[in-house]
DNA sequence: GTCTATAAGAGGATAGAC
DNA sequence: GTCTATCCTCTTATAGAC
């Protein structure tokens, strides 16, 4: 089950175009169900269902359950973790996190199935991606709190854990998608009004800005 | 299967000593399986297992694994709120603050499966506890919230909304339980060492009081 | 590639003896 | 109250016709 256990597709692998299309259809339709039921909440059929399509024709395409939701997390993982890549220790410390975070609230809003589906599997205990974690996303955020650390220990930074700096940037920019009904709970449909977003963007930029712009004595 | 629609036990509903160490043994079980696997994801077998007891003696006491699942949620959601009905407007501002996040974070860490029960159950559209959310929820937030304008309108906080201040709080320091295989995966075993709860302590409270903090200027 | 039919098994829930 | 045995539904996955 474990993602990294499988090969990524060779180019040798020839798709037709008709396989790619409905290979993306199940992925698409996949992702909604998963994210919204968890894997074991979610049945064949009902993706099935969501795609337009018969469960023996879709097992056609994916021979087991397990196949899709690996695919469909593989997909997510990678575009996920971008926006942490391309923080770069040549910019100026507060601009390149005000991007970062900006990016990943960005996409929480954008896809927000997508953080469901990962915030699912982590809180499970990770059983598809405890690999990845521990050898890739381990090896982005040492790299990247490195680069922190860096520009704290020049004096650009007000003194902070880097690692906790990252997991709280994480915590408060996912959190608005994966608690999507807690909010909407609270706040009632204010949250579909245009504005929303961007209030949010001002609040979570302004405490973690705050909390790490170097103070003038 | 929505909790508010479920009658509290009247104290006419006599029980022996020996079932409520029965219901006791089943509950305490039931938090640690399904706050792992899910709703869907649990089986009343394992349950079972946990609670040295055999299926049909479990169903005994709980008709169906429904009736299981809500109580579990019942007895955690009141416990889970406390904190936040204890922030005394008479109080300081940043002290009553410090002490929500600190109390917060050390249910976090001290019941994780509470957390992540939660957390599970809010990510797949809160489907027990809709109703709660909506009502008992909503109350006391937009209740504190009211407190925290006063205190920003007075001064005595930097300008701030009060709903995202909770909702980064609430992000922040159920984070560390609900993504701890994400958080184990990057720092290793250094989350088992004593210092750590208090390492993230001061991380979170620093970062979030001083987003809050009035600047002299 | 897509369908109908069905095998195979897991898991929730109950019957009824003790 | 607790157990063994069992029913029955739901779901994954496959067989085989078209």
């Amino acid at each position: 089950m474990d993602i990294t256990a499988r090969k990524k597709p060779e180019p040798s692998d020839k798709t037709t175009r008709i396989q790619e299309a409905n290979r993306r259809v199940i992925l698409d339709a996949a992702l909604d169900v998963f994210s919204a039921y968890g894997f074991r909440g979610t049945t064949i059929d009902q993706i099935a269902e969501k795609a337009s399509m018969s469960k023996p024709n879709l097992l056609y395409y994916f021979k087991r359950k397990q196949d899709i939701y690996v695919s469909v997390l593989e997909e997510t993982l990678e575009a996920w973790l971008q926006p942490l890549h391309d923080l770069d220790p040549a910019g100026n410390p507060i601009e390149e996190l005000r991007r970062y975070i900006s990016k990943k609230l960005q996409m929480s809003a954008l896809k927000p199935e997508a953080s469901r589906l990962f915030a699912n599997e982590i809180l499970h205990g990770a059983p598809a991606i405890q690999t990845f974690l521990k050898t890739v996303l381990k090896k982005l955020v040492d790299e990247k709190a490195a680069v922190i650390r860096q520009w704290v220990s020049d004096g650009r930074l007000a003194p902070i854990d880097p690692y906790h700096l990252i997991f709280m940037i994480w915590a408060t920019t996912q959190h608005y998608s994966d608690f999507d009904v807690q909010i909407r709970a609270v706040l009632g449909n204010q949250v579909d009004k245009p504005g929303f977003n961007d209030q949010v963007s001002q609040a979570v930029l302004s405490l973690i800005l705050n909390g790490v712009k170097v103070r003038q004595v």
